[in-house]
Formats: structure tokens, sequence, C-alpha cells
DNA sequence: GTAAGTACATACCTAAAGGTAAGCTACTAG
DNA sequence: CTAGTAGCTTACCTTTAGGTATGTACTTAC
């Protein structure tokens, strides 16, 4: 009498998300991920953990007020970590969760792509300005 | 006499961008790949050839202004190649050049991420509301 | 005592994004 | 003769993004 293994093949109930729905919560993720800011903070962050002001320095022409909502958008996601130390001056460190490496991953593959075929891009703009 | 050969390994000098750098023109290429809707037309350029009206209709929520003006920006930087055939009424083909195809690879990878780990993310804002 | 550093919040303003609706062209179907 | 069609453009308006400037609480350095 073969024992009947359950196969367990049962979806584990994960719907996916559809971007090219108009009403789908996926869209909202996305915006943040590709923010202006927020790619940029998630490639840096990508390197090595960083506190507030640091990350202001590195990325270049963020103003303080944006990087704190950046922040606070991709840590409500679920993407940054927000470790406060409560010393004086205060300190405080933003580092990439399990999900934000991920996602920071595929951002970076973009991002690095972008800054290697700068010159072709500008080339064929210039060519047919 | 030996011949001397010019090694020639000299760079061909493609200057990379610097995304982290303020003034960098890198900046605005990537604001055009992962702006709302230009994300969203590259992903699915990348699936076949599309006319206007057929990646309006693909893209929920999106309008006919935005879309414009979307392709315009990714065609600008010889992302998106636009055909046009002269008849009445107008048909307008859009696909991804060769450029197009590279980044549009890239953008997939972090779109097709979002969709699948959307239940994730939701689940962390519920859990942080 | 005064300046600087830290991690923001807040108020005020401008610029850009984006939606809606209309127009346009030249034809064809009814 | 009117309506519809494709691929836009333009005008008008609202919403959002984003910059600048200021405040704060406390400490250390000068």
């Amino acid at each position: 009498m073969p024992v009947t293994v359950k196969p367990n093949d049962s979806k584990p109930k994960r719907p996916k998300g559809d971007l090219f729905a108009a009403e789908c919560p996926s869209r909202s993720i996305l915006d943040h991920i590709t923010s202006r800011w927020g790619s940029l903070v998630l490639v840096v962050l990508l390197e090595k953990t960083y506190r507030f002001s640091e990350l202001a320095r590195r990325v270049g022409g963020v103003s303080e007020k944006m990087l704190a909502k950046s922040l606070q958008a991709l840590e409500a996601d679920g993407f940054v970590l927000r470790k406060v130390y409560p010393t004086i001056p205060p300190k405080v460190e933003y580092s990439l969760t399990v999900m934000g490496k991920e996602a920071a991953a595929r951002v970076q593959m973009l991002t690095s792509w972008v800054e290697s075929n700068l010159s072709q891009v500008l080339a064929f703009r210039n060519q047919h300005r």
C-alpha cells in the first residue's frame, strides 16, 4: 500500500502584484524604490551602514528634508532599518534589511549600467539634438 | 629590429558617470528610466513592439499626455525607437533599441521582484502601522 | 560666550508632475 | 452629414516633489 504523499505543491497563497494594473499597491512600492533619492540611498546602503549626516554627504545634492522623507518611506516598506542611539549628540544608523538588500541589489544593476553607458546616451543625445 | 607594437590597451575614453555627484548628467538618464511611467513602458516594450494606443491600454492608468511625454524622453535618450507609418489614420510603432533592451532588462529584474514580494511588503506595512 | 555638530521637524515657497478635456488631421463607415 | 479613429498637442487646473531657511536640545571645542 503506497503511502499517499501529499505533494504540498499548494501555493503558499502569496498573490503576485501586477504593476500594469492601475490600482495595484505594488505601484507605490516601486515609486518609493525608484524615487529620485530613494534609489540612490538604497545603492549607498548596500555598501555599508551609514549615519544620517554621512548619507547626506554621500548622496550629492540631497537636502536633509528629502533624505529624511525618503528614508522614512523606505523604512515603512521594510527596506531600511533605523537604529537610534540615545546619546548626545544623537546618533542614528541606517542599514538595509534582508528585503532591502534584495531590492537594492536590483537597483544597483540598473544604476551601474547607467553609469557605464553614460557616454553612449550622451552621444546619442548630441546626434539627435 | 623589432616592430614596436603599440599595445593599444589605452582606454577607449569612455568616462563612467557618477550618480552620487549632484551635477552628473547620468542623474537625468536614471530619472527618465525610473520615472513613474517610463519604467513601465520599458518593461512592456521588452515583450514586443506596441502601437501608441496599445501601450496606453496596456499600462493601466496612464494618460495619453504622460505616455507621449515618457516615450519622447526615452526616445531622446536612445532607448526607444519610434516608427511612423504615414497612413490615415496614423500608425506609430514603438520598440526598444539595443540600448533600450539592456536597460529594460534591468528594470524588469526590479519590477518583477516587486511584484513577487508585494505581500511581504504589505504585511510589513500592516505590522508597523 | 560663541560656534559647530547631530538628526531631524516645520513652514513657506516654487517648479514639476500629472490629470482632464478639447482640438486637429484626413479619411472611412453609416 | 455626422461619427468615429489614431496619435498626438495644447490649455487649464490640481497635486506632489523638492528647495531654503529656521528651530531645537544638548554638548564639545575654541
